[in-house]
RNA sequence: GCCGUUGUAGCUCAGAUGGUAGAGCAUUUCCAUGGUAAGGAAAAGGUCUCGGGUUCAAUUCCCGACAACGGCUCCA
C-alpha cells in the first residue's frame, strides 16, 4: 500500500475510534486525531477518568461500527457555519481551531502534521455514522477498507502541546493494511525490547539506579565503566589529533559565574538548588561553558593561539523533570563529551567543518548509520528569544548550511530551534524503541565574548573582542551515548570495548594452574581476560561465557598447555577457529588497536 | 511537573474472593574431574516498595508517598 493511502487509512481509523468513543461517552469533547507512524491517535476530553482497561471496550465498539461499512461523507461549510455547528454540539476544541482558521487562515496545528488546513473561508466536515468531525480530509471511502488495528495505550497530552492548556486523554492505536503487517510490527517491537539498553544494562551488569542515591543518577558498575573508559580513551586520542587540549574543572561554581554566563535567570529551574556557603552561594554546573570561558581568561591570548580548543569530559547536573527521566537517555548527572573552541570569525567555518567531520569519523568507528543532521536556526519573528546580532545569525546559518552541503550530510532545517546565543547543528538518532533523540551537538555562540569579555590581541597589538565560541559534544554524554551503543550493538561489544575480551575455561582442576598462567600472560598484555575454574561442568562454564557475549572463549586442556594449536570459539560463529597461541594474541592486539 | 500503568527473593516471574508466600536462574556448601550452550544434592535468601486507613486479621481492599515504565511538556 502507498504511504499516502496508509496515512488515509490510519487517519480514517482515528475517526472510527472517535465515533466509538462518542457512542460510549456522549459528552466527550474531541481534539485532533492525526495519523502517525504505524498508526494514529486521538486527543479526547472524556469528561471522566479513563484507564487502559477501557480501551478494549472502545476497540470492540469501533470494530463493531467498522463492520457496518460506514462512509466518510464530506460537506463544506463556511467558517461561521462550522463554528455555530460545533458550538451547538459542545465541541470547544473544534471551535477553537475554527477561530484560528478564521484569524490566521490556518492553524498552528498544520505545522505539527495534524489534520486541519485552512482553505480560506471554507472548511470541510466529514461524517462517519453519527460522528461528525472538522477535518481537512484524506480518508478511505468506507470503514470496511480499514485494516486490522489495535488500541495500544493512553497518555495525557496537553491541548495544542502547551502545558498551560487543559490536558486531554490521548488514545494511541496501531493500524496496518494486513494482519501480517500488524503481526510483524508487534513482533518487531518485541525484538526491539530485547535490545533495550536498560535490559542489557541489567543483564550485563553495566549500570543500575538506586532510590537511595536518587533518580536519574547512574551507578556505573565495573563492566559499564570499562566501556565508558574505552569510549573516553577514544575521545582523548581523537581530540589530541584534532588539536584540542584537555582540562579539568570543578563540578560547581558560585552564583556569580552563572549570572555572568546568563544561565541562572533562564535555566534556574533546570539546575539543582543552590548551596549556601560562608563565602557565597554555589550551584552544581549544568553546563561546562562558564568554567571553560573563565579558563580562557586565565591569561591574555595572541591571535596566533587561536583557535584554542579546550576539551573535557565534564560532569554536569540538571534537574530534569522527573517524568522525563528515561534509563540512560535522560539523566540528572551526566559526563559530557564537551569542548569549547575559541576562534576568530574567519576561522569558524573550518572549525565547524572539522567538528562535523570528527562526528562522522566517530560514527564510522562505531558503525552508527541511522542518523541525520538538524540545523536549528533562529526566527526573525521571535527576536526576544535570540541575541540581537542579525548579521551574525545570517552569516553563521548560511555558512553552516554551506558546510553541510559540501559534506553531503543528510540534514533538515528547523526554524526557531536555535539556542539564544547562536545556531546549532544537532545529530539526531532514533532509539531502539523508536524515540527520536539528539546525540551530538555543535553550537555556535556569539554571546560568550560579551558576557565573559573574551578577547585576544590581534596582529596590530590591539585587544579584539571578536572571539567566537563553538560548543561541541560529538559523543553526547557518556550516559546517552552508552544507551545508543548498547542498543546498536545489542550487547555484542566489539573486542576493543568488550568488558571481558577472552574467557579461558580449564577442562579440569589439573588444568586450572595452566589457565591461570595464560591469564596472567594476557593480562600483562592489557587484555581483559578471565579464567573460569569454577566447580562446574565444562559445558556450563562455556555456556555462561557465551551468554555474556564474550568475544572469544578458549577451552584450556592438555593439548593447549602442551603447545598445540588452540581451538577458539568466536562469538556468533558456529565453527571454532584454529590458531597458535601467538597468532591469537596478535589477532587480539590488532583488533583492540584498530578498534574493529 | 501532568496523564496512564506497574512495584512479590540479587535477577526473571508465579500466587491467593483478606488468614504474613512459591518456582527457575544466581549465591553458599557437599558430591561429581567433566574437551565446547544447563551433572547431582542440600542450604540460605522476603517487613510481598514505604506510610496511613478499613478489618478479628492486609502483601491482597481504600487513601497517600516514593520509584520504574509509556506518553505530554521540557531538553542550555
Amino acid at each position: 500500500m502507498e504511504k499516502e493511502q496508509l496515512e488515509h487509512m490510519r487517519h480514517s481509523c482515528a475517526h472510527l475510534v472517535a465515533a466509538a468513543v462518542q457512542a460510549l461517552y456522549p459528552t466527550a469533547k474531541f481534539g485532533v486525531g492525526p495519523a502517525i507512524e504505524n498508526g494514529f491517535y486521538y486527543d479526547i476530553d472524556f469528561g471522566e477518568s479513563i484507564s487502559e482497561n477501557d480501551l478494549q471496550k472502545i476497540e470492540d465498539k469501533a470494530k463493531e461500527l467498522g463492520k457496518k461499512g460506514l462512509g466518510y461523507a464530506r460537506t463544506e461549510m463556511s467558517v461561521e457555519e462550522a463554528t455555530k455547528f460545533f458550538s451547538e454540539r459542545n465541541q470547544p476544541f473544534k471551535v477553537e481551531l475554527l477561530k484560528d482558521i478564521k484569524e490566521k487562515g490556518s492553524t498552528k496545528m498544520d505545522e505539527q502534521n495534524t489534520e486541519l488546513s485552512g482553505v480560506v473561508g471554507k472548511v470541510s466536515i466529514y461524517q462517519t455514522g453519527d460522528f461528525i468531525d472538522l477535518c481537512r480530509g484524506g480518508h478511505v471511502e468506507n470503514t470496511k477498507e480499514i485494516g486490522p488495528f489495535k488500541l495500544t495505550k493512553i497518555a495525557g497530552a496537553y491541548w495544542r502541546g502547551k502545558s498551560e492548556n487543559p490536558q486531554l486523554t490521548r488514545v494511541y492505536g496501531v493500524c496496518f493494511a494486513t494482519q501480517a503487517d500488524l503481526d510483524e510490527y508487534l513482533h518487531m517491537m518485541e525484538e526491539a525490547l530485547k535490545r533495550d539498553h536498560r535490559k542489557i544494562g541489567q543483564e550485563q551488569e553495566l549500570f543500575f539506579f538506586d532510590e537511595m542515591v536518587g533518580k536519574g543518577l547512574v551507578m556505573w558498575l565495573p563492566n559499564g565503566t570499562t566501556i565508558r573508559n574505552e569510549i573516553e580513551k577514544l575521545a582523548v586520542e581523537m581530540e589530541r589529533k584534532g588539536g584540542y587540549t584537555r582540562v579539568r574543572t570543578p563540578h560547581l561554581a558560585k552564583e556569580e559565574m552563572f549570572l555572568t554566563s546568563g544561565h541562572l535567570p533562564y535555566y534556574k529551574d533546570s539546575m539543582y538548588p543552590p548551596m549556601v556557603m560562608d563565602d557565597g552561594t554555589y550551584y552544581l554546573k549544568a553546563m561546562n561553558c562558564p568554567h571553560h570561558h573563565t579558563m580562557y581568561n586565565f591569561k591574555k591570548h595572541s591571535y596566533r593561539e587561536l583557535p584554542l580548543r579546550l576539551a573535557e569530559y565534564g560532569e554536569c547536573y540538571r534537574n530534569e523533570l522527573s517524568g522525563t527521566l528515561a534509563g540512560l537517555l535522560r539523566v540528572r548527572a551526566m559526563a559530557m563529551n564537551d569542548a569549547h573552541i575559541y576562534c576568530r570569525k574567519d576561522q569558524i567555518k573550518d572549525e565547524f567543518k572539522a567538528v562535523l567531520e570528527l562526528i562522522m569519523k566517530y560514527f564510522k568507528i562505531f558503525g552508527l548509520e541511522n542518523y541525520w543532521f538538524r540545523l536549528s536556526k533562529w526566527s526573525p519573528s521571535h527576536l526576544e528569544k535570540y541575541i540581537n546580532q542579525p548579521e551574525n545569525w545570517e552569516y553563521a546559518e548560511g555558512m553552516i548550511r554551506e558546510v553541510l552541503q559540501e559534506m553531503n550530510a543528510p540534514f533538515v532545517e528547523a526554524e526557531d530551534e536555535a539556542a539564544f546565543y547562536g545556531p546549532k547543528v544537532d545529530v539526531m538518532f532514533k532509539s531502539v524503541i523508536g524515540r527520536e533523540e539528539t546525540m551530538s551537538t555543535v553550537q555556535l555562540d556569539f554571546a560568550a565574548k560579551q558576557r565573559f569579555g573574551l578577547t585576544y590581541t590581534d596582529d596590530t597589538g590591539a585587544d579584539n573582542n571578536e572571539v567566537f565560541v563553538i560548543h561541541r559534544a560529538p559523543l553526547s554524554t557518556h550516559e546517552r551515548f552508552m544507551a545508543f551503543v548498547i542498543e546498536h550493538f545489542g550487547g555484542k561489544w566489539p573486542v576493543w570495548m568488550a568488558p571481558t575480551q577472552v574467557v579461558l575455561v580449564p577442562v579440569t582442576e589439573k588444568h586450572a594452574a595452566g589457565a591461570k598462567q595464560i591469564e596472567q600472560e594476557l593480562f600483562d598484555l592489557n587484555i581483559r581476560v578471565e579464567s573460569d575454574d569454577a566447580n562446574e561442568t565444562l559445558g556450563n562454564r562455556v555456556r555462561k561465557a557465551v551468554g555474556r557475549q564474550v568475544p572469544y572463549i578458549v577451552v584450556v586442556g592438555d593439548k593447549e598447555l602442551s603447545g598445540e594449536d588452540w581451538m577458539i570459539r568466536v562469538r556468533g560463529e558456529k565453527d571454532q577457529i584454529k590458531m597458535s597461541k601467538q597468532q591469537f594474541i596478535e589477532k587480539l592486539q590488532k583488533e583492540i588497536k584498530d578498534r574493529i
